[in-house]
DNA sequence: GGGCGAATATTGTCACAGCAAATACTGTCC
DNA sequence: GGACAGTATTTGCTGTGACAATATTCGCCC
């Protein structure tokens, strides 16, 4: 009657299907406590971390695209919305007028240290306390290709 | 300079980290080749998948729901689009007015046979061949939580 | 058997991601 | 030094997911 074959699937189908509902289920949770808490997306948290992080709280473009999983044009719009509501600042780049560099504002670095607090236990409720300390490592090497290069 | 408790972060970081990329690069690629050698996104396959399983070839909307990652009000304009292009066709459920089932057509049927297989094909590119045979089960076996239950 | 809260599905509206085209500038080739 | 290919970013457009509000029907309770 039905189909046996894509109930149960290849060895791997589990995995995958692991993956997919862990990461809808985690991320949409963990987004809303978000928005609930500190008022901002996670796609605007992720921003503001990589400048954050990155030296001068300052970077342009392009690197905050390859660091993020928005793609090109999405970036554009992001940073648009975090510049409205003050957390960062768009700059020229001396030298290349083609350039925009983005940098984080006293503003926004206060309101990720109080966010990214916060969104740390979310993950930790949703998803860390779920899974056994061996799991986190084997779930990590498994996948850390995906994100290294 | 920068953070270092957010760049290296709590043990279980690269894990969801992991998660979160895999899932986006994963995801992204095999959608773009369904696209490309089938012409449906990932959403259409997923209901058709639901439906081609299910006794009868035929679901409720809420059944369709609950089966699928997207939300309530998305299945509805996922099944419209389906319907349109003919591959699924929507009746009224006998002794409840309120209801509507979805059945899987002819054309739907055919359609899923031949496109699954290439899918699988796309997944085990983009996914499964990087992993081994033990990481595939220590992946499924930390993550089945998120969709058992 | 009439009223009322719950269930089922759809629709309105909004925000946002993705892609392609446009814009603005750079460096190089001849 | 002017044309031209390449680079950096933005903008226009379209499709689609999220949420709330709506319409319709059901089950129940008195």
């Amino acid at each position: 009657m039905a189909n046996e074959a894509t109930s149960v699937g290849p060895p791997w189908f589990d995995a995958w299907r692991g993956i997919i509902f862990a990461n809808a289920k985690v991320f949409r949770e963990v987004e809303r406590k978000l928005e609930e808490h500190s008022g901002i997306s996670l796609a605007f948290l992720d921003a503001l971390s990589r400048l954050y992080d990155a030296p001068g709280g300052r970077l342009r473009m392009q690197d905050l695209q390859a660091r993020s999983l928005f793609t090109h044009s999405g970036m554009t719009r992001v940073v648009d919305r975090i510049e409205a509501v003050g957390l960062v600042r768009r700059e020229s780049v001396p030298g290349d007028r083609r350039g925009v560099s983005v940098l984080i504002t006293e503003k926004g670095k206060r309101l990720y240290e109080e966010s990214i607090v916060r969104h740390q236990v979310d993950i930790e409720e949703a998803f860390a306390r779920r899974l056994t300390p061996a799991q986190h490592k084997a779930v990590a090497d498994a996948l850390s290709q995906f994100w290294q290069g």
